[in-house]
DNA sequence: CTTAAGCTGACAGTAAGCTGACAAGTATCA
DNA sequence: TGATACTTGTCAGCTTACTGTCAGCTTAAG
C-alpha cells in the first residue's frame, strides 16, 4: 500500500516514516504543501496523511485542490489544532478522518488501516480468500490457522492480490503499490516475489495465475 | 439519505434524532443491540451511527455481525470510552469513524456527511452476449463464471465481435482493429485467430458465423 | 466441375515470464 | 561488536505461450 505523508515537523516526520515503512507501506514524504500538491497532481496513493500547518500551502488548501481534481484518495488530517471548528472544516473539505496531536501511533495506524480498507474491501480487519485469512492489523496471513510466514514484500503483494481477488493486477500496478518513488525496481523483481509467494501458497490450494501481458490474479486451485 | 441511530441513552437519542431529522435524513432509531442487529439483517441504510455501550448486544458485536454479512454500509461509532484500546478495536472491526462523547453536534454531522460522501465504487464496464461476460477493464472473458483463458489477440477479437454483436464485422475491419499501422499482417492471420477463438467459444453455445465474402458475426448456437 | 474463399494443423520466431544463484543490505542476538 | 540469518533485488539461462506463415484441405457458388 502506498502512502503519502505530508508533515513539516522533522522529528515527527522521521518517526512516522520509519514506522510506516516498518509496517509495510511504500512511503513518500513531502515537507511542504506546494510540493505535496504538485506530487498529488500526477501520483496516486492509497492513503494520505496530511498535516494542516504546512509551509507555502496549508493542508486545507492541499486537500481542497486534491478533491477539486476529483480524487477520492482517503485523507487523514493530522494537526495540533484541537478545536472543533477546524475538524468540521477539514471534514467538510473532504477529509476522511481527523487526528489531533498528540496522538498514539497505534491509533494512527489503526485509522490508516481503516481508511485503506474501506476503499477496497467491505471494511473488516481481515481479508479472506479460500482458506486464506489476511489480518491487516498484524499483517499476518494464515491458511487454516497455519501461519504462512510471509516476508514484508510477500505480505504486501498478497494483500494487494487479495484485495483485488479474482481481478487482474498488472505488474505496473504492483510496482506502484509496493515501491515509493525513490526506490526503482525492475518488473522482474515482481516476478521473483510472485514466484516466492507461489511456493508458499500452492500447498494451500491457492494459485497466483499469470495472465500473460496483463498481470496476475489470485484464484483457487482445483 | 437513510440513517440508523443505535443509542440507548434516552436524552441523547431524542436530541440526535430530532437534529438528524431536521437535517433531512430519514432516521430510524433502535435502543438495544439485539433489535438493531435484527433490523440490519434485512434493512439497508446509507449510514449507521452506533453506540458501543448497548443493552443485550454491544456495539462491537453488532458491527462485527454486520460486516460478516458483507455489508459495506459506513458506520460511525459513538462512545463514552475515551481510551485508545477501544478506538483501535472499533476501527479494526470495520468501523469507518469514531467519535468520543462528549462531542459537538456540528462535528458529528460533519463526519456523517463525510461518510456519506465517499461514494459508491463504480462497477467495471462489461459487455455481455449470451452466457459471455467480457470485462473491459481486466480484459477477461467469462462464460457462466468460467474464465475462457483467451490470449490477448483473442480477447481483442472477441471484444470487437461482442461490441458489434449479431452484426457482420469484415476482415478488413478486424485487421484495422487488431493491428497498429506499421505491422502488416495477412488476412489469413485473422482466419487463424477466428479459428482459435471458435474452439474456446463453442463449448458455451456461442458461434462465430462466417458470412462468406463479408466477414464474421457472433451468434448464439441452437 | 471449377474456382475462389475460408479453415486448420503444423511449425517457428519471438516475447513474456519463471526461477536458481548470487550479493548487498538489514535485523537480531549473544 | 561481530556473527548469523533473513530479506529482496539483479542477473542469466531456461521454459512457456502467443501468433503469424504456410500448405493442404474443405466448402459454397455459379
Amino acid at each position: 500500500m502506498r502512502l503519502l505523508l505530508v508533515e513539516d515537523d522533522l522529528i515527527l516526520k522521521d518517526g512516522l516514516e520509519r514506522s510506516f515503512t516498518k509496517s509495510g507501506y511504500a512511503v513518500d514524504v513531502m515537507t511542504d504543501g506546494e510540493s505535496a500538491n504538485k506530487l498529488l497532481s500526477y501520483q496516486e496513493y492509497d492513503v494520505i496523511v496530511l498535516d494542516l500547518g504546512l509551509p507555502k500551502l496549508d493542508g486545507f488548501e492541499v486537500l481542497k485542490r486534491l478533491r477539486s481534481r476529483g480524487s477520492k484518495t482517503p485523507v487523514l488530517i493530522l494537526t495540533a489544532l484541537e478545536d472543533t471548528q477546524n475538524r468540521v472544516k477539514g471534514l467538510d473539505l473532504g477529509a476522511d478522518d481527523y487526528l489531533a496531536k498528540p496522538f498514539e501511533l497505534a491509533e494512527l495506524e489503526a485509522r490508516i488501516r481503516a481508511l485503506i480498507r474501506r476503499g477496497v474491501s467491505g471494511g473488516s480487519a481481515t481479508i479472506s480468500f479460500g482458506d486464506l485469512v489476511f489480518d491487516t492489523s498484524s499483517r499476518q496471513c494464515h491458511a487454516k490457522d497455519v501461519p504462512l510466514g510471509l516476508s514484508a514484500r510477500e505480505s504486501a503483494l498478497l494483500e494487494l492480490l487479495m484485495l483485488k481477488a479474482t481481478k487482474v493486477v498488472s505488474k505496473a500496478k504492483i510496482l506502484e503499490h509496493l515501491c515509493s518513488w525513490d526506490e526503482e525496481i525492475s518488473e522482474n523483481a515482481v516476478e521473483v516475489s510472485i514466484s516466492r509467494l507461489r511456493k508458499k501458497l500452492n500447498p494451500f490450494g491457492i494459485e497466483v495465475r499469470t495472465i500473460r501481458g496483463l498481470g496476475y490474479l489470485l484464484a483457487k486451485l482445483d
